[in-house]
DNA sequence: GTCTATAAGCAGATAGAC
DNA sequence: GTCTATCTGCTTATAGAC
């Protein structure tokens, strides 16, 4: 189902880059074009519009975004090497498009309607699923209990922020851009184990 | 000291809304000075461009968020203690400035140098005396090995994201307003527990 | 499908009166 | 200090030849 045309394609990784990079504001048709090798007036041949051809990118972004939490989450593992899994298909998500979470989170509020369009509401079962699952950890004296929207709020916080705020905290911190790189790297096996401690029962006075 | 006309100050106040909602590139002058109650042309005569405009909104927001950082980490507290006081003075400031973090996380990256200058290289000794204090805790056996830019990352991250990526993680969870912010609210004295959490000596397996 | 040339509109910036 | 009117340049989008 190669429908696609080899042009066509050469558009969309172009504007990918041009986007992710700059936002649709700043994003400028010739740029795109230039990255493409092709000029503004096939441009709009292929795309009608900016905004289509943004559209086109930013479905794609969250596709590429979204969907692998709920992936990870919805296996039948324990939920232990559920949230490995999830952090290990994020990172290579993100160390390839190290963009792509800071253009979703920017243009989400340019927008916000457009983002609940195209993630629909399915995902709510898997959050509820989740919510089970902590609540019997719980009921055995296993996990401390958690809210689902705190779990997932903190699972995605240690994983997304260091990249998304990537450029901030290596001048905050005043590390070298192959330090933070790995920094981030070691945080790949140090996030499951942090959050492994957080649903551990708390020993508490 | 007030050497600043009532006009510059609501000049100010609006770029400030209009810049953190829609970022330089999608800010319009035009919506500016009607937030401010005057025409493009007395916007000029106050802020020679709009260059000049926004470096002064996106100074005064760098400087609102990144002194706080190290403000509470240079105090004489305990560490635990300067963990509440960081997590608190943050969550104070980014729930009067919802758009706050990812304004500035937007901004960084469509120029990182000017990051750099506005917050120099001083804040790195805060940083070598946290990692003293944890390679202290850690020889007494209070604390487990960590190093400071992950403990740094990690009080960030679980503080920043709920509120950079608001409006997606609402869609995400299918919360209303309503309960995500109380959600948020929630966190303010989790946080400081997690952190802590994160801190204990490893159990191991 | 792909190009060159051009139209149409908008946004930042300035001139100049009050 | 503040306004109205205007200029200038840039950006998206289209017309039309090949």
């Amino acid at each position: 189902m190669n429908t696609e045309s080899d042009t066509q394609n050469r558009i969309l990784q172009s504007a990918e880059s041009v986007f992710y990079q700059r936002g649709y504001e700043g994003a400028r048709m010739q740029e795109i074009a230039d990255g493409a090798g092709i000029n503004k007036a096939l441009l709009h041949y292929y795309f009608r519009s900016k905004d289509r051809l943004f559209n086109a990118v930013f479905s794609a972004a969250v596709a590429r975004l979204v969907p692998p939490v709920f992936a990870t989450l919805a296996s039948d593992e324990p939920l232990q090497e559920k949230v490995r899994a999830f952090v290990d298909s994020y990172f290579d998500t993100v160390q390839k498009y190290p963009f792509l979470p800071g253009f979703v989170v920017h243009e989400m509020h340019r927008n916000p309607g457009r983002f609940i369009d195209i993630i629909g509401t399915k995902n709510l079962l898997a959050l509820e699923r989740l919510q089970r699952e902590l609540d019997e950890g719980a009921a055995r004296g296993e996990f401390r209990r958690m809210d689902a929207v705190q779990f997932l709020l903190n699972m995605l916080s240690l994983s997304a922020f260091p990249f998304v705020a990537a450029r901030a905290m290596q001048a905050i911190t005043g590390r070298t851009d192959a330090e933070y790189r790995r920094a981030l790297d070691e945080r790949r096996a140090l996030v499951p184990v942090w959050i492994a401690e957080l649903l551990k029962p708390s020993t508490a006075k």
